[in-house]
DNA sequence: ATGGTTGTTACACAA
């Protein structure tokens, strides 16, 4: 079995401690983290080799974005595809049990859901349709898991208020749109659905900006875990960390875990 | 309809 785990930190310095926490509670074989927020040499690798995560694959940036792939088992770097025209930090590649695993931070795109008015949503346009074109190119080629913050919640049950969020970005038609395409095109599997399907509303983030995450339970799913098809039927456990959420000083993500018989 | 919080950085910006 290989279990996986992905998580957007919002500062792996600062949140080693959590990181520790979690590691030592759910024991996942991999760590994929985003907006690790430093550079490579910054990077907290005494705290991962500590409770057993001696294999890392960092990819970071000064200051912001940044991803790192941290396991038990070893890794094998591996050539991450060009999904940024800007290059920043925001995709990591590696083999591990020979399964292709890709943790990726989209961009979250700002505010203003128009390209036209809004550079950062027309950067996160771009990345998604560069996603499409490299992995509907990548389709049939060997059993893949991406994993990330894609920032985008695709699905009407994956939000608190589909009709609220509609002008909301993370959830606009032409960001689904995009995203459902990928998946389709690229023939993967979302892992999250196939263990809880519709309508069961499924959440992995809770901004900031809300004096108590619990009222009215407003989250988002904007963290996925996608199998290529040959490798979905190995699926056996989809698990969503809520409670990381009401840790001290918490990222606004919490954890996803997936387990796979391979 | 609006504003709300957090982290990194340097005297805002990104989320």
């Amino acid at each position: 079995m290989l279990s996986i785990a992905t998580w957007n930190i919002n500062s792996v310095r600062l949140r080693a401690p959590l990181v520790q926490r979690f590691l030592t509670e759910a024991k996942p074989d991999v760590l994929c983290l985003q907006e690790i927020k430093c550079r490579e040499a910054e990077f907290p690798a005494a705290a991962f080799a500590e409770v057993g995560y001696k294999h890392l694959h960092i990819v970071g940036q000064k200051g912001w974005h940044g991803v790192a792939i941290a396991s038990k088992r070893k890794l094998e770097p591996v050539e991450a595809p060009a999904l940024c025209p800007k290059g920043e930090a925001r995709v990591a590649a590696a083999m591990i049990d020979g399964v292709e695993i890709h943790n990726l931070y989209v961009p979250a795109g700002a505010d203003i859901p128009d390209p036209a008015l809004n550079e950062k949503f027309a950067h996160k346009l771009d990345v998604l349709a560069r996603m499409k074109k490299e992995y509907k190119k990548r389709k049939g080629a060997g059993p893949l898991v991406i994993v990330g913050d894609l920032n985008v919640a695709p699905g009407e049950h994956d939000v608190w208020s589909h009709k609220q969020l509609l002008d909301v970005v993370s959830h606009t038609p032409v960001e689904t749109d995009a995203l459902d395409a990928i998946r389709d095109l690229g023939g993967f599997v979302d892992l999250a659905r196939q263990h809880r399907p519709p309508p069961e509303k499924l959440f992995t983030w809770w901004s900031y900006r809300s004096p108590d995450w619990t009222v009215n339970n407003r989250g988002r799913r904007l963290d996925h875990v996608w199998a290529s098809a040959d490798l979905a039927p190995a699926s056996r456990d989809y698990t969503i960390h809520t409670p990381c959420r009401g840790w001290d000083k918490p990222s606004d993500h919490v954890p996803v875990v997936v387990k796979l018989r391979v």
